[in-house]
RNA sequence: GGCGCCAUAGCCAAGUGGUAAGGCAGAGGCCUGCAAAGCCUUUACCCCCAGUUCAAGUCUGGGUGGCGCCUCCA
């Protein structure tokens, strides 16, 4: 597979240090508040990364981090009368809600920077002992000046830094451009006790330590927004690499922001729409579908607009699903020959999500699919091809992570199966198990109505 | 001031130098028990100007317009 690299800004093959294995580390949410839908961005990007690097065959060790502490946190838990403890505990778990609706599956590792302060110490004591850093009233600074390659990432010096440096004035800093690996506490915040006394870790160092702790001290890729290169990823690359002397990361992915009227989404901004907003609005499958409609790279704008194209053309997908599931289950003598349209549509999507994961195009491949599914099946088929063209459209959908339901409150799951199946069959003129399905609904006590707006479902 | 990104149909969007995938929306048609679903047809001077080339949406230079980072940010 190709890659971009945003390190040396070429499309480079994916060579992994491990055969078999791949190693990531993904930039997670700092967990104050829901996530909005620019950063569920990069979250169902390197989640699909994973679901295709896995789907080659890889063994992918994938971590996506919590920061559980930083200034925001402690203002956030202020305000709602918590400790920054119990405010992590909620947003982490209002985050595996939304993300599962997403269809984002669980990272192999999700640790939080407040487990992993003696790390963090020792990674810092480690810079100190190199010269890396160095003590100021409590606080620990990186020292840039003693970085030679500080800037690679972001390819800026750090001359050209400190010109266009809008840093508040700090005394203690050597260098404007250093900055906070630990920082001293002030009165009544959260702390923990180092050697330097009572305090907390800078943002970048929980990065470093928690990947080197789970991935070891160069791993494969490491994902994150554009907003992050510089600084927090520039740093992360100064605090590691100064410590082991060793490359942090071999492959940098960066991923495009989300817009609204062509303007970044931001917090600061106030300009977001939480996933939890959006998700009782529309299928939050449409979402990820809407994500993976253009290159991770590029900037999109995000509007309810595009959004519901995308339950449009989700239904679309859906719809294909459910005729070649009644065709099974209502099979017919003529037999269907799958294999061609079968190995095109896979080795498509292949060659499209090796070229630096292009699932825009990789989703135009499984839509060329379906059309001719719909037309191979117009007059319906064998069980053996429905099935064998269902088994790679599923195949497909789950790599992409689209594969999930969108189902509606309250009902369940087998009632909303039986009410596809009848739509199904009166798609298809057959009259009699369209009955027969009403009346299996009937009895486990629903009632299917036919609407201008769609088919409705209530109980009886 | 430094660094970087983007510009393809009404909307979104892909595109290894060889006369433009796909989705949404629109128009027409087929099928039909209203409808739904589906299928077919149809819609592009690829921002402008110059250059390189047999050949440029694709490469180079210069414009124009938009965005971002250099402060928390995915």
């Amino acid at each position: 597979m190709k890659i971009q690299n945003s390190l040396t800004g070429k499309k480079e093959e994916f060579v992994p240090i491990k055969e078999g294995v791949v190693r990531i580390y993904a930039c997670g949410p700092t967990v104050y508040n829901y996530f909005h839908i620019g950063n569920a961005r990069p979250f169902i990007i390197f989640d699909t990364l994973r679901r295709y690097l896995e789907y080659r065959g890889y063994n992918v060790d994938f971590v996506q981090n919590f920061t559980d502490v930083d200034d925001k946190m402690i203002a956030a838990a202020a305000k709602e009368g918590v400790t920054v403890a119990e405010l992590g505990d909620r947003y982490i778990r209002e985050y595996f809600a939304d993300a599962g609706a997403l269809n984002i599956k669980k990272a192999t590792e999700h640790p939080r920077a407040t487990d992993h302060i003696a790390d963090i110490i020792r990674l810092i004591e480690k810079l100190m002992e190199n010269g890396h850093a160095y003590e100021a009233g409590g606080d620990v600074y990186f020292d840039t000046a003693s970085d030679p390659d500080y800037g690679k990432l972001s390819g800026q010096n750090l001359e050209d830094l400190e010109m266009g440096a809008r840093i508040e004035v700090n005394d203690c800093k050597k260098n404007p451009m250093d900055f906070a690996l630990w920082k001293a506490a002030k009165p009544g915040e959260v702390s923990w006790p180092s050697p330097w006394g009572e305090g907390r870790p800078g943002w970048h160092i929980e990065c470093s330590a928690m990947s080197m702790k789970y991935l070891g001290d160069t791993i494969d890729i490491h994902g994150g927004g554009q907003d992050l290169m510089f600084p927090h990823h520039e740093n992360e690359i100064a605090q590691s690499e100064c410590a082991t002397g060793k490359p942090f990361v071999h492959y940098w992915m960066h991923n495009g922001y989300i817009n609204i009227d062509n303007k970044k989404m931001s917090k600061s901004k106030g300009n977001f729409f939480t996933v939890r907003d959006i998700r009782k609005e529309f299928d939050p499958i449409a979402v990820r579908l809407f994500m993976l409609g253009s290159h991770y790279a590029n900037p999109i704008n995000f509007s309810r607009d595009l959004i519901s194209q995308a339950e449009t053309a989700l239904a679309r997908i859906k719809n294909c699903r459910e005729n070649l599931q009644f065709i099974m289950e209502n099979p017919k003598d003529t037999s269907v020959d799958v294999s061609a349209a079968v190995s095109k549509v896979k080795s498509g999507f292949i060659a499209a999500m090796e070229d630096d994961l292009n699932t825009a195009d990789a989703i135009g491949v499984v839509y060329e699919f379906i059309r001719e599914v719909n037309t191979l099946f117009a007059e319906g088929g064998d069980k053996k091809s429905a099935g064998e063209a269902l088994c790679v459209l599923d195949e497909l959908l789950e790599v992409l992570g689209l594969s999930g339901h969108g189902e509606q409150e309250d009902i369940p799951g087998e009632v909303l199966r039986l009410s596809s199946q009848r739509t199904q069959a009166r798609a298809k003129k057959d009259w009699k198990s369209a009955d027969e399905m009403r009346d299996k609904i009937a009895q486990m006590g629903y009632e299917v109505k036919d609407t201008p707006d769609g088919v409705k479902i209530s109980k009886l």
